[in-house]
DNA sequence: TACTTTAGGTTAACACTGTTAACCCTCGGA
DNA sequence: TCCGAGGGTTAACAGTGTTAACCTAAAGTA
């Protein structure tokens, strides 16, 4: 085991339940698993994480983090508040299609499943949100968007963007609907519904 | 066992399986669990169901068939185009939320976790769907809606509603948003995206 | 009446799961 | 020389879905 010394055993375990999480899914993620493909005994892994779910907690931190810097960087390509918010749109899409098995873990799981994501930690998630409610909040100031309460339109946009994602990649969206189609209609939904919050009807 | 006759050891399963779902969720959903609390080993189960997952399937069928007459109740209780679909939109989330042990099932259970429910069964799933499609297809028709595919719509639709749903009842959504809040502005927004479909920026 | 079949159940067992307790070995330091 | 600790192991427990083998009482049937 002395060959391995540069890569942390740690570090190690992450990587090798990520790639089982991408290959097998969270289903078939198991302790034993995990050390098998290592060459480690399922308890050693205990000597690095108090449980399977404090390791999912750490690869969680890994998505949460991931999904920032994305969400960070298509806030950054755009400059009219309606096209940054789209493409924030986008991005968290292509997130959660590109990378399904930190999104299953991130969002999809049920909480009885796994335990609940420690609270300080939450914060970091919920920054997430934060970004896209400060591209609202700018849409708003600049007098493109209704004044609406800028977390509540991005919590709506949230709970769009993430039934998109979690139909289409659970495949149970019919065959016939185009899924690029769907996610398009989804993301320009979400800016044009920020344009005409509270329109009655004519 | 004969007192029990009245009932059948098939139908007693299923409920309990039911009642077990809403009280303790699917992850603690075992066969041995049922079987003890109606007096039967678990093997017993396997008499009247394939598999774990047969069962779950047929809890799957009571699920669709409960949502199909809910669904059709708001359909057939208003009759501008626009309400109709609203209140549709309502009962969709309202089952969701009242009846989380078949939601959870029906919509939110990886592949992973169940076996694919039955081709011939997703039909009538889909039917639920189609109700949808129909309202929008008529507000199209009375020049109330842009004229968009229905079935794409009603399944941008379906994403938001099912959005709102997960991310409300996996208790992800802060704490500070008012539920009813973002349900109301769920269904709302998805009526009047029916009607403003399309439109640009000006 | 005697024999066989069948429906409806049981127990024992297999291969898994997360997790804990006990153990083992090899270093570093006093 | 002894001691402690770091880093790992095996054995075991209680639980999971599922299968194979068995058992028993009722129902046909010769």
């Amino acid at each position: 085991m002395s060959e391995k010394q540069e890569k942390s055993l740690r570090r190690e375990i992450l990587d090798t339940a990520r790639q089982l999480l991408t290959t097998t899914g969270y289903a078939r993620l198991s302790m034993r698993n995990i050390a098998n493909k290592i060459g480690y005994s399922a308890t050693s892994i205990y000597l690095y994480f108090d449980s399977k779910d404090d390791l999912v907690h750490a690869l969680i931190d890994e998505g949460v983090e991931l999904l920032g810097t994305r969400l960070a960087e298509a806030n950054a390509s755009a400059t009219t508040p309606d096209a940054r918010l789209e493409v924030m749109c986008r991005a968290y899409v292509s997130f959660g299609m590109e990378r399904p098995e930190y999104y299953e873990i991130m969002y999809v799981l049920h909480p009885e499943y796994i335990k609940r994501y420690p609270a300080e930690k939450y914060r970091k998630a919920r920054r997430n949100l934060e970004i896209m409610a400060v591209a609202i909040q700018d849409g708003i100031a600049s007098g493109v968007f209704k004044d609406v309460e800028p977390m509540l339109a991005a919590n709506l946009a949230w709970t769009q963007l993430h039934g998109v994602v979690t139909l289409l990649s659970s495949e149970r969206v019919d065959k016939r609907i185009d899924p690029e189609e769907l996610i398009d209609s989804a993301c320009r939904h979400v800016v044009s519904s920020m344009r005409t919050w509270g329109e009655q009807a004519n």
